[in-house]
DNA sequence: ACCTGAACACCGTTCAAGT
DNA sequence: ACCTGAACACCGTTCAAGT
């Protein structure tokens, strides 16, 4: 809401307000992710985004070649954002760190998920793809299954963070409604009925993934005692 | 590809060709789906499928209230067309089953997974989920841990359908250059580069699907004996 | 009930021109 | 090198008017 800028700006010439600091890409980005984040993935435009940076929309394209570019550049910028935590003893620990810091960085912007449309390997992902395969690797595992376990954390990760948000993002959407949706009717959805599928009294996003974390775990280093002692 | 229209159209007057069928929400998805299919997301534009139908854009705001409706009408439908396997005595299987239909309906679709970015719950996807949980549930899991797998299994599969889409959507971005940029530097991605993360020549996309569906049923069911004999 | 025509308020992007 | 101004070819959607 409140945008903290260089108070450099202000101070230089108080009377001339913005055309302040010169335009570059990481203010572009900025600013990109200021407007992503308060208006969501239509309140991106790349005239408003001149607009908040006191400049013609066409000024844009001497930094960035397409529009493409500007999301591509913000969704790396809020996994450059959320750093990668630290290396510890406990493998098991370190995966589940990352995992969850991960899943918190999407939701925290839940304009991200829904971009991952397009191929995310910028530098920031790529270093949380190697801390977590090299986890994985202390964990014991190699070869095929070490391949099968990074793809499917990375996955469940996103799928996560996915439907989460997407609920979290349109407005009286909530798991509420949905939960109605289903129980309106039992003679369809039965074991959905009983199981309490989508009941928001029962379940919270938060433990339902990381007990998710856990059952991959079991299932992928064949640690099932380990994680039911937790 | 065949469109199945009433014949009478066709009887009444042959001279004119297309104007041809009444306009129904039903033919509108069936063209946005086309449409989505050939030119990607971008490609759907109300002004063009009002085209490929032969009508006026305005025309189309009779029968759909706007265009988020005609892409959460076309999500739906590609769901719907794949259909839900049959139930089998073997449980295990029929969640794989499951799971392969969804993973491979989006693929075919690949405009589809980014658009789960709007909470889907059409009847159809439910549909699926009610045949998913029920497995679970003839798999002995029930409360927390029934609950934990349906959504693991869930976004493990919009997981892998959105990553993989991506790269198969944009061109020359294919899994080869993405491997190129981590061997590039194998100083930052020590692991990565060891393990040959992203090798297509020693992993494809489909067993490393099909595996990860393996460790989730041995992680949250405990039955990591039948899994390995497979 | 269903569709057209004209119009509104926007888009992303190009390109010559300015400094 | 960096930015402006004008312009192009589009958008989604509304609304009165036709049949």
């Amino acid at each position: 809401m409140t945008k903290d800028e260089p108070s450099s700006v202000w101070l230089r010439d108080p009377g001339v307000r913005a055309r302040s600091t010169p335009l570059t890409r990481e203010r572009i980005v900025e600013a990109a992710v200021a407007l992503l984040d308060g208006h969501g993935i239509e309140g991106l435009t790349m005239r408003r985004l001149a607009g908040a940076l006191d400049v013609t929309p066409t000024a844009l394209y001497w930094h960035v070649r397409t529009k493409e570019d500007v999301l591509d550049l913000a969704v790396d910028r809020i996994f450059g954002a959320a750093p990668v935590p630290p290396v510890t003893a406990d493998w098991r620990e370190d995966v589940r760190a990352l995992a969850r810091a991960w899943r918190t960085a999407m939701l925290e912007h839940p304009w991200a998920p829904g971009l991952i449309g397009r191929p995310v390997l910028g530098p920031n992902v790529l270093a949380r793809t190697e801390f977590l395969q090299s986890a994985l690797v202390r964990g014991g595992l190699s070869d095929l299954g070490l391949a099968v376990t990074t793809r499917l954390l990375a996955n469940y990760v996103i799928g996560a963070a996915l439907t989460e948000s997407a609920w979290r993002r349109s407005p009286g959407a909530g798991p509420a409604p949905a939960r109605a949706h289903i129980t309106a009717d039992p003679a369809a959805y039965p074991t959905l009925t009983a199981s309490g599928h989508l009941d928001a009294e029962r379940w919270d996003d938060e433990s339902l993934f990381d007990r998710g974390l856990d059952a991959i775990l079991a299932g992928a280093c064949g640690g099932a005692v380990e994680v039911r002692g937790r």
